[in-house]
Formats: structure tokens, sequence, C-alpha cells
RNA sequence: GCCGGCGUAGCUCAGGGGUAGAGCAGUGGAUUCGUAAUCCACAGGUCGUGGGUUCGAAACCCACCGCCGGCUCCA
């Protein structure tokens, strides 16, 4: 067979043969990026042990160099091979689950009687690290079914077992390296040495399969690169995610508090928090209704039967907290504001002339969500939702959507989110409504995507019962995604409360519903912000925007004067007039992330100026009072759009 | 909920069967200073909660609560 490697040459494999036969004669050829790691077949990866097809006279193959991507995660899947066998030989009664290269690493998920701790972690990293050190080559070999499932029970791999009897092909591949084997489609490298870094990061419980009801096996998380310094920024990477994350940074800043004697995932919002809170709610309010939404209120509890007739009693329940029983009636702490906003549009009798009708609500709702899922901010049980619903007919949906996706593409914009990544998920197996309507509002969903130039992945069967959604992950400054906005149609509620509109030709037709967060949740929403500018908001959001300080106690009368006109011109100004030296002053003024520090001192008061000190450090001496303000002013991201 | 780890002053953390320690923050004083930490003093803790072991527990054991990393789910 002939194989085309692209870049380096032509070469003859004799049938059946794999590519590693090739080394010797590839060797020969000066290679600047050296041996490559893998290559790629079309779509897939290959790696030098695997079969090439056989009914083709020739191939072309793009190797693939440890600069590539992919080659991290052939290397991957080997390290936690590597893994695997180090586990094996300190603790041989281990059974090994899966073991798969991941976005960040690579991890195994392992069976041991007694869960591995932090110091057995350390020792199974030395175990790889010998392992490596060993460079054993890779082998690759086919087996037949029976003899792979007698290969496995001798091993006593349960796991494997399982997985292996799930296979549907006869012969099946498993991967050796010294005397470890495991059940493996490969890629993998050719020895264990050319892992070169890897670094073993926690230890956690996983379910084999995700599934509660199989046991636990201990899920090792690891991971590892071509090179030393590769897993050294990696590292400084996950102390830079550590130090964005808003639970440090919202104690430091004195921004939000989550408190065990006032509840789990219960959330206080301190007054510098609540102040950036303020702000996008009146911005979040002003432009809802720029957008000819009407802006409601809603309780946060409500009879019990409201939530029979929605239906969330039925698929819901696990997440809401119990009824609470008052003068023999059954009240129900809101998980969602569907139902009451429905009743507003109940209210009356509705014409095809009132829709579309849009009703928006930054609305509290109370989740019951198990402990160990909670998570600072962005896993909570009492959050509020910047929550609409739109009641339309059908040939207004497409619009409707394409407005919506307007308006969330703004507001991400606006909050520093560039990057999107989206997903539309259609009719599951188990839904109600018409499947006809349910094609036309995926279309609908679809050419509105289109219509805004945003591209989607389309996840199938992954719709909610009752409707179609687009769900809207966020990336952040670190390149991690956030789910926030989600746009879902809804065919089921209008049906269960029996939503009509009269029609021109005075009949009775039902609307079509939309439920739509742009933010999601204030609360998660607030979380991402935090880590997205690490604390350092932006002017328009900063809660104290401009700090005045003063040199000595000589300046305290001047400084006054500033702070008071700055507090007059609109600006969220305060002042540390304090008795320190002027760099303990912008020591704290930096270290609570203010945007800029007034200074003044005998100089700037003799001179009737100002010192502007930028959160970057940059420094603008001799400017005055009107400067300043004009120079705030253009650093107003709102007023500038306004 | 489950698995592992953790819980000591407002914060960050040290200590560890003989009765509590640092830095920062706070308070008082000295200092009046030019763009990221001035000095001194003081004050501050039923060592997460409850129970047990012990002459003695913050340390050891058990239960619970909470937090951290995951599994699952989602805003």
């Amino acid at each position: 067979m002939k194989i085309h490697i692209i870049e380096i040459g032509t070469f003859q494999l004799p049938p059946s043969r794999p590519l590693k036969d090739l080394i010797p004669e590839i060797k020969k050829i000066k290679l600047s990026k050296g041996l490559p790691v893998a290559f790629k077949l079309d779509s897939i990866i290959i790696d030098w042990h695997s079969p090439l097809p056989e009914d083709v006279e020739e191939i072309v193959l793009k190797p693939l160099f440890p600069e590539d991507r992919e080659s991290l995660e052939v290397l991957r899947h080997t390290a936690s091979h590597i893994l695997a066998q180090a586990v094996k030989e300190l603790f041989p009664e281990a059974k090994l689950g899966i073991g798969p290269a991941i976005d960040e690493g690579f991890y195994y998920d392992i069976y041991y009687p007694k869960p591995f701790n932090e110091e057995d972690l350390k020792l199974i990293e030395k175990k790889v690290k010998e392992i490596i050190k060993k460079n054993l080559p890779l082998e690759r070999k086919v087996l037949e079914r029976s003899e792979a499932e007698r290969l496995f029970s001798e091993l006593k791999e349960d796991f494997k077992l399982e997985l292996l009897r799930e296979f549907e092909d006869s012969q099946i591949s498993v991967y050796t390296q010294g005397n470890f084997v495991d059940l493996c489609r490969g890629p993998h490298l050719l020895t264990t040495g050319q892992v070169r870094a890897v670094k073993l990061l926690s230890v956690a419980g996983a379910y084999w399969r995700g599934n509660e009801k199989n046991p636990m096996l201990n899920r090792i998380y690891g991971t590892a690169f071509f090179k030393e310094e590769d897993l050294k920024a990696y590292l400084e990477l996950l102390e830079e995610v550590k130090k964005r994350d808003h639970r440090r940074l919202g104690k430091e800043l004195e921004l939000f508090l989550i408190e065990e004697d006032i509840g789990a995932g219960l959330v206080i919002w301190l007054p510098k928090g609540a102040l950036v809170r303020k702000i996008i709610e009146d911005f979040w309010k002003e432009e809802h209704l720029k957008r000819d939404y009407h802006l409601v209120y809603t309780p946060h509890i409500a009879l019990r039967d409201l939530w029979k007739t929605s239906g969330h009693l039925d698929f819901y329940s696990d997440n809401m907290y119990p009824p609470m029983e008052l003068e023999n009636r059954a009240y129900q702490l809101k998980p969602m504001n569907c139902p009451f906003h429905i009743y507003i549009y109940n209210q009356k009798r509705r014409s095809y002339r009132d829709l579309p009708l849009r009703l928006c609500e930054l609305g509290t709702v109370y989740r019951f969500e198990r402990s160990g899922v909670l998570h600072g901010l962005l896993r909570v049980r009492g959050f509020t939702q910047d929550d609409a619903h739109i009641f339309c007919r059908e040939d207004q949906l497409e619009d409707e959507l394409i407005r919506v996706l307007d308006l969330v593409i703004y507001f991400l914009k606006l909050f520093g989110f560039q990057e999107y990544q989206i997903y539309l998920s259609t009719r599951p197996e188990k839904f109600v409504g018409p499947p006809e309507i349910w094609d036309k509002a995926e279309k609908a969903l679809k050419s509105a995507l289109e219509h805004k130039g945003l591209a989607f992945e389309i996840d199938p069967g992954e719709g909610v019962f009752y409707g179609p959604k687009i769900d809207l992950k966020i990336k952040d400054v670190l390149g991690r995604f956030w789910q926030c906005s989600t746009i879902q149609v809804d065919f089921n509620l209008p049906e269960r409360f029996d939503l009509v509109y009269v029609s021109e030709d005075n009949r009775f037709h039902r609307p079509i519903m939309i439920h739509r967060a742009l933010l999601g949740s204030l609360e998660r929403f607030f979380g991402v912000l935090i880590e997205h500018y690490g604390g350092a908001f932006p002017f328009w959001l900063a809660p104290i925007q401009v700090r005045v300080l003063t040199i000595t106690d000589r300046n305290i009368l001047y400084g006054e004067k500033i702070f008071q006109e700055l507090k007059s011109a609109g600006f969220r100004v305060d002042k540390d007039f304090r008795n320190e030296k002027i760099n303990y002053k912008i020591r704290s003024a930096q270290m609570e992330k203010i945007p800029y520090m007034i200074i003044l001192g005998d100089q700037e008061e003799q001179r009737q100026t100002l010192s502007l000190r930028k959160r970057s450090g940059e420094v603008l001496q001799d400017l005055t009072l009107s400067e300043v303000i004009t120079l705030l002013r253009s650093e107003n991201t709102l007023s500038s759009i306004h």
C-alpha cells in the first residue's frame, strides 16, 4: 500500500502492517518537527499501531506533532493508561472502569474497596513517573471476542467485561505496555516515555457510568503535556482561576455573603454587590421597557394547586420546596415565574391585536438543590431570574425569536462577552403538542439563529418535553464556558391553562409561549461577571468608581470639596482621608480594584488641580476637575451607548 | 444524596491529649508623609454543632451542619 504523509513523503507498506514499520525509513529523513505523534486520516486520529484500511491502495495521512491539539489527546489517553498501570501495580485488586482524555487532561475511574485519598495520589504519581521513565513500548493487539472475554475475566476486570459484552465487533483491540493490558480503541503514543510532563490533580468519587445506582469508583484526574513548561503554564492558569474565584473575590471585595447560619445556597447581597446588581437591574428594566415588554411583579408563594395545573408537581417536584399548610390550604414556594405570567395573560380576554404580549420580571425563585451541588453564586437555592414570557401567534414566533436573540446578544456584548456556544435542542422522544408545530418552532428557532448569523450546534432530542429551545453559553476571559441564557418555546402551558386569543375570524386560537432568560439568574451571572473581570469591574459597573485620596491632613478640606463635586456630577465616589501614607492608601484602593483614584496634596491644592491614577497604574497629573469629569464621563460605556 | 478532603480570631493560616498562636483587618497613640504596606500599643477565639473516650479534648472516636473537589442535574 502506498502511504502518503503530508510534507514528509511517500512510503510503501505491505498490507495489514502498522505504520510503525515505517519508522526506520522515516527517521532517515531530516524532520524539522521530529517524528509525528500520530496521524489524521480524514477526520479520525490514528496512531502508529492502528490498522489501515484494507480496501484501498493509497492513503493520505496528515501527521500530528506535539504542537497540534489532537496530539495532546493521544498523549493524555496514554497518560491515563499509565495511571491505570500505576494503580494496578500498587493496588492489584483495583478494577478499572474507563479512562479517557478530556479537554484539560485525563482521568481514570477505578474501583477499589477503600477509596483513595491524597496520600495515595502522591504514591500513584510517583509510580506513574517510574513507568514513564521505563519508557515502555505500547503495543496494539487484536483479540477474538472470546479471547478478550477470557483475558479480562482472568484479570477480574468486571467493568471491562461489562463494556466488552456491549461491543458489537467480533474483534476486540487491546493496548499493552509492559505487563499491563487495557481494553482500548486507541490511539496511543509509541512509548510511555513520550509523556514528558504529568501531574495528578485530584481524586473524586464518580458513579460507574454516571448512574447513582451503580457502584462508586474513584476518579483520578490528571493532566499531561509534551513539555514541562506547558504543564507549568497550565498550573499557573489554575492559579489564575483560583485568584479569580468569585467566592474568594466576593469575600475580599465585600460583594456577597453565603452564610451557614442563614442557609446553604442562599445569597446575601452586601452593599457593594447590591449596588452592582442595582445597576444591572435598572439597565435591564429600561432596555425591556424600550422594547415593549411590560414589567410585572408576582408573589414568592402561591397555592400549591397552581403547580398542579402547570404540571410542575409531576415533573419538577424533586426541585421544589415542600408545601406550607395554612388554614387548610397548601402553599408552595415558587420554583418558576411562568404560571403567574400566565394569569396575567388570562386576566382579560385577549385579542390577536394584543399579541405579542411580552411580560418581564426579575423574579426570585427557590429550587431545592442537593447539598453536594451547591457552588458559590453559580449554583444556589434561591435566585432571581431575569425572566420573560412572550405570548404570541404562530406567525409571530420567528420574529419574536429574532428579537429575543437580538436582545441577548446586545446584553452579553455589553457585559464583555463576545463569544458563545449555542445549542439548539430539538424534539425529544416524550413530548407534548402536535409534531407539525414542533417542526415549525424548530425551524423558527433555526432561522432566527441564522438570521442573526450565529453559529450553533443541534442537540437532537435534547429539547424539553414542552418545546424546543436554544441554550447559549458564554465564554469568559479564561476561555471557560458558562450557561446563562436560554430561550424556550412552550406548547404545553398554554394548553394546560387553556390560553386563548380571539382571532380576526372571531374564533379562539391558542397562543404560543416563549420563556426566556437573558442573563439566566442574577446570582449566577454576577458570579460569572466577577470571574470574567477578576473583580475589576468596568467603570459603569464598578460599585465605587472613584476614590479621593489626600496626601496629608492639610488637604482634607480641598478633598472634601472635590468629593462633593464628583458626587453631584453623578459618580459613585468615596474618600480615603485617613492619616496614612499615600502609598498605603493607594494600595488599599488598588486591592479594592477601584477604577480611578484622585490624589491631591499641597501642590494640587495650590494650583487647584488633581492627580488621577488609573487602576492600571497609569498616572495623569495636573488635571482640572472639569477635565477629570469629562474623562470619567467618556469612560461610561452606558452613557456612550445611550 | 453519594465519594474524598477540610472547618482554629472579621480574613489568610500555623499548632495539636496538659488548657490558644502569627500576619492582615479593627481600636488607641505617635508620625503629616507624593503614586502598591510608617512605627508602637491594645483588643479580639465556648478551636463548626452535639454526644462519647479520658484525671484532662481544640486535638482521639461517633453523629450532624457547612465548605472544597467530583458524580448527577441545571439558571
